[in-house]
DNA sequence: TCTGGGGTCCTAGGACCC
DNA sequence: TCTGGGGTCCTAGGACCC
C-alpha cells in the first residue's frame, strides 16, 4: 500500500478523497420486475420464506406509501396494504444481479467494495481527468447499472464512506446528492441522530433521553461528556456528528463467519427433529466454508425458544476443519448439552450454527494416522461436486436423511 | 404486528501464562 | 502470606446493518 506514486502524501488532507456510495433502490423488488412487466407501478412486498413466520425484505416504493417497510413481519404488511404483490424472496436471482451490478461499477474504478448485495463504495479519487466532473460521473454510473441490470440505484458523493452514504440515503430513489468537502459538518447538523450508519434504536433512545435529537445536537456535545455516557461509541459518536471518518475502503477481505440458520414453521421440542435439522444447517454451512477454501476453528450453536429468547453456546476446535463430520458431531453435542442444561421440555423457534476463526484451507502434512481424515476429505470433495451441479439437496448425509420427515 | 437470514463489531468476565 | 500487571484466548451476549 505504501510507495506507488499516485498515493497522495501522508499529511495532505483525508478530504481531498472522492467516495461514491452506491445503493439500489428497492433492490429485491428491481429484479424481480427484470421479468415480469406486470409489476410495473404496482405495490410489491418482497418477504421471508418461513410460512406465516417472515418479514418484509424489500417493499417497493408504491409499497412503502401504505406504511409498508423492511424487517416488518409479513402479517402486518398484509394488514396494511393487503392488495400487494407479494413475492417469495429469491436470493440466488438477487446474488446473481447483484454480480452483474457490481460489475458494471467495476468498469468506472478497481476501487469496488461491495458492502452487501445492493450497496457498494467506488473510491471515484483523481478520476476527474478519466471520467469528468464528480457529478456527471455518477450519472453515468447511474445510467450504466440502469442500462446493464434495468435496476435503479441513488448515489451519494462526499469525501469519506460516512457523508457519502448519508448522502445516498437521502438522494432516494434514483437520485445523486454531492456534499462537497468541508460542508459536511453543515450537512449533517439538521439530520435526526438516527441517519448516522451505527445509531439504531437503542442508541437513539438514550441520545433522547439526553435531549439529543439531531446530529447538530450531538455535535453540542463535549468529548468527555460522550465519552461518559457512551464510552467507546461515544469517541465515535463525536467524529462521526462532525462528518470525520477517514476510514479506507476494503477492497479484499474474507469472510469473518459463515453460517446457516432456519426459523421453524412451527415451534418444536421433538429431539430427532432438531438434530436432523442441526445436521443439515452444519453440513450447508460447512460446504460453504469450504467452497471459500477455508477451515473453521470455532462452532456456534444458536438457539431461540418459543417465547424468542435467544442464546448462544461455541466450541473451540484444537484444529481448524471443513469436514462435515468434525463439525456435525460437536455441534450435536452443544445442542445436547444445551437441551440437558436448560432445554428443559421448552419448544424451539430457531436453531442455527455459525463457522468462525475462518483461515485459508492448508494442506495437512500426510500422517499415517490421517488416513481416516484422507477418506474424508475425498468424500466431502465427491459430494461437493455433485451439489456444484445438482444444488445442495442434491445429497443428504445419512443422518439427516434418516431423521427428517417426509413432506 | 409478532418478530428472517445473512453478517460485523464491541464488551466483559474468567482462565491461563509470564 | 497476601496478592501485580499485562496479554491473549475462550465464551456469551447484544447492538447494529442490509
Amino acid at each position: 500500500m505504501t510507495g506507488r506514486p499516485e498515493d497522495p502524501p501522508p499529511e495532505s488532507p483525508i478530504r481531498d478523497r472522492l467516495i461514491a456510495h452506491v445503493d439500489m433502490d428497492a433492490f429485491f423488488v428491481s429484479v424481480e420486475r427484470m421479468d415480469r412487466l406486470d409489476l410495473e407501478n404496482k405495490p410489491v412486498i418482497v418477504g421471508g420464506s418461513t410460512g406465516r413466520r417472515g418479514v418484509v425484505s424489500a417493499a417497493s416504493y408504491e409499497a412503502r406509501a401504505f406504511g409498508v417497510h423492511s424487517a416488518m413481519p409479513m402479517a402486518r404488511a398484509r394488514e396494511l396494504c393487503p392488495h400487494a404483490v407479494y413475492i417469495q424472496a429469491n436470493h440466488k436471482k438477487y446474488g446473481e444481479a447483484s454480480r452483474r451490478v457490481m460489475k458494471t461499477l467495476g468498469d468506472f474504478t478497481p476501487a469496488v467494495q461491495a458492502v452487501s448485495v445492493d450497496e457498494a463504495y467506488l473510491d471515484l479519487s483523481g478520476t476527474e481527468r478519466l471520467h469528468g466532473p464528480p457529478l456527471q460521473t455518477a450519472a453515468r454510473i447511474r445510467e450504466a447499472v440502469l442500462r446493464e441490470t434495468n435496476c435503479s440505484a441513488s448515489i451519494g458523493l462526499a469525501s469519506s464512506r460516512l457523508v457519502s452514504k448519508i448522502a445516498s440515503g437521502l438522494s432516494k430513489p434514483a437520485g445523486i446528492l454531492r456534499v462537497y468537502p468541508g460542508g459536511e459538518a453543515a450537512f449533517l447538523r439538521p439530520l435526526k441522530v438516527s441517519k448516522i450508519p451505527g445509531v439504531g434504536k437503542v442508541m437513539v433512545k438514550k441520545l433522547n433521553r439526553l435531549g439529543i435529537s439531531t446530529v447538530g445536537d450531538l455535535g453540542n456535545q463535549s468529548l468527555p461528556f460522550l465519552e461518559a455516557q457512551f464510552k467507546n461509541l461515544g469517541s465515535e459518536l463525536y467524529r462521526k456528528a462532525r462528518g470525520l471518518d477517514d476510514s479506507e475502503l476494503e477492497l479484499e477481505s474474507r469472510p469473518k463467519s459463515i453460517g446457516k440458520e432456519t426459523t421453524f414453521a412451527e415451534d418444536t421440542a421433538e429431539r430427532a427433529k432438531l438434530e436432523a435439522v442441526l445436521t443439515g444447517l452444519a453440513e450447508e454451512a460447512s460446504a460453504r466454508v469450504r467452497r471459500k477454501g477455508l477451515c473453521a476453528r470455532h462452532i456456534t450453536l444458536k438457539l431461540r425458544f418459543s417465547d424468542f429468547t435467544t442464546l448462544t453456546r461455541s466450541f473451540t476446535l484444537e484444529k481448524p476443519t471443513h469436514l462435515d463430520k468434525e463439525i456435525i458431531e460437536p455441534a450435536l453435542d452443544l445442542l445436547r448439552r444445551t437441551c440437558a442444561k436448560e432445554g428443559g421440555n421448552r419448544k424451539f423457534r430457531l436453531l442455527g450454527v455459525y463457522l468462525s476463526g475462518l483461515d485459508e484451507a492448508r494442506e495437512q502434512p500426510q500422517l499415517f494416522e490421517d488416513a481416516g481424515r484422507e477418506k474424508e476429505e475425498r468424500l466431502v470433495e465427491s459430494l461437493d461436486r455433485i451439489r456444484d451441479r445438482f444444488g445442495h439437496e442434491a445429497v443428504f448425509s445419512r443422518k439427516s436423511v434418516e431423521r427428517i420427515p417426509k413432506p
